[in-house]
DNA sequence: AAGAAACATTTTATGTTTAAAATATCAAAA
DNA sequence: TTTTGATATTTTAAACATAAAATGTTTCTT
């Protein structure tokens, strides 16, 4: 009994097991996707641009947001520390491309927005890397990207949803 | 003339761009949900098992191939530098996790293998890790897994394709 | 065999990233 | 007021990552 091994005979506890190594495939390909494209990308900015990804990422958030940003703003928007943002901001403000300037009402926080050299710099950059990012995703047809956008979407919710 | 903004009189350079747009917006969203997965089993990996995500990816790399992988197998796979597999290697061997035995006839390459006590410690993180990971990705439906996995095969291919 | 080239790994220098501690500010309650 | 707790940022220490130089080994050519 229970000696045939094709899909249809798996039980309840298998299943899931399968369902699990499933999904550690997916993960594993979607993370090397990602590095592929973000290596691509670094590697760039760095050819082009001589900046680094973390640096051009701050200033885009930036241009975003021509009122500026705090620094606390700004790590979670990136998602990533504090401390890292702090190092990032210190590097752009001492080549001239961010202004750090103490907001009226808070002697806690400062407000960070591209220079005029930052934007003139950044509006560089940021069409070829719109161009580049083209050349990785752009071969998808519209009904792939919109498949994407929206699993990606529920995804996100998911994780967001798991107690940490 | 060309006063209409709608969609259908939109010219070709302008569909161009709208398209370049589109890619990044996939792009982010791609990258978001990466980050969130990645950060997350980070976090749990710590907090459980307190080891880092690239030493248990090169204990994992190690587990899938019983016969051992010398350094530079180890660095393609886990797609990051040798030096830095180096130095990820010395800790696992100092923690006792992993062992590194010259190879009989090639004096330059070491065999890297999991010990006894790396196994059985790979394995129960394993399972775990696999579960964490269905946390995030299980609730796709089959159709939405199996079009993730193509649409993303496609990507990797696009990507590897780009002369650099 | 001798030399040149390729290979496998480690070391070094530099820089990134995080978590946690430290510093300083603000806001509100007792 | 002053204490408490939350907030905003910076600093520090440890792990991670890369590129490039250094070391030793193998293979190929001549």
């Amino acid at each position: 009994m229970n000696a045939t091994v094709g899909q249809a005979s798996l039980d309840h506890e298998s299943r899931i097991e399968q369902d699990d190594h499933h999904a550690v495939r997916l993960w594993l390909r979607l993370l090397t996707c990602t590095n592929l494209i973000e290596r691509h990308l670094r590697s760039r900015l760095r050819t082009q641009f001589d900046i680094t990804l973390p640096r051009f990422d701050l200033m885009a958030q930036l241009a975003r947001e021509p009122k500026g940003l705090t620094m606390g703003d700004l790590s979670q928007r990136m998602m990533v520390s504090g401390g890292n943002v702090s190092g990032i901001a210190s590097q752009l403000e001492a080549e001239g491309l961010i202004s750090r300037e103490p907001v009226p009402g808070n002697r806690r926080a400062f407000c960070v927005t591209l220079t005029r050299a930052g934007q003139q710099r950044f509006s560089e950059m940021a069409e070829a890397h719109e161009a580049w990012v083209a050349e990785c995703l752009g071969q998808l047809s519209g009904a792939d990207y919109d498949h994407m956008m929206s699993v990606l979407k529920q995804i996100k919710t998911d994780v967001a949803g798991i107690e940490s």
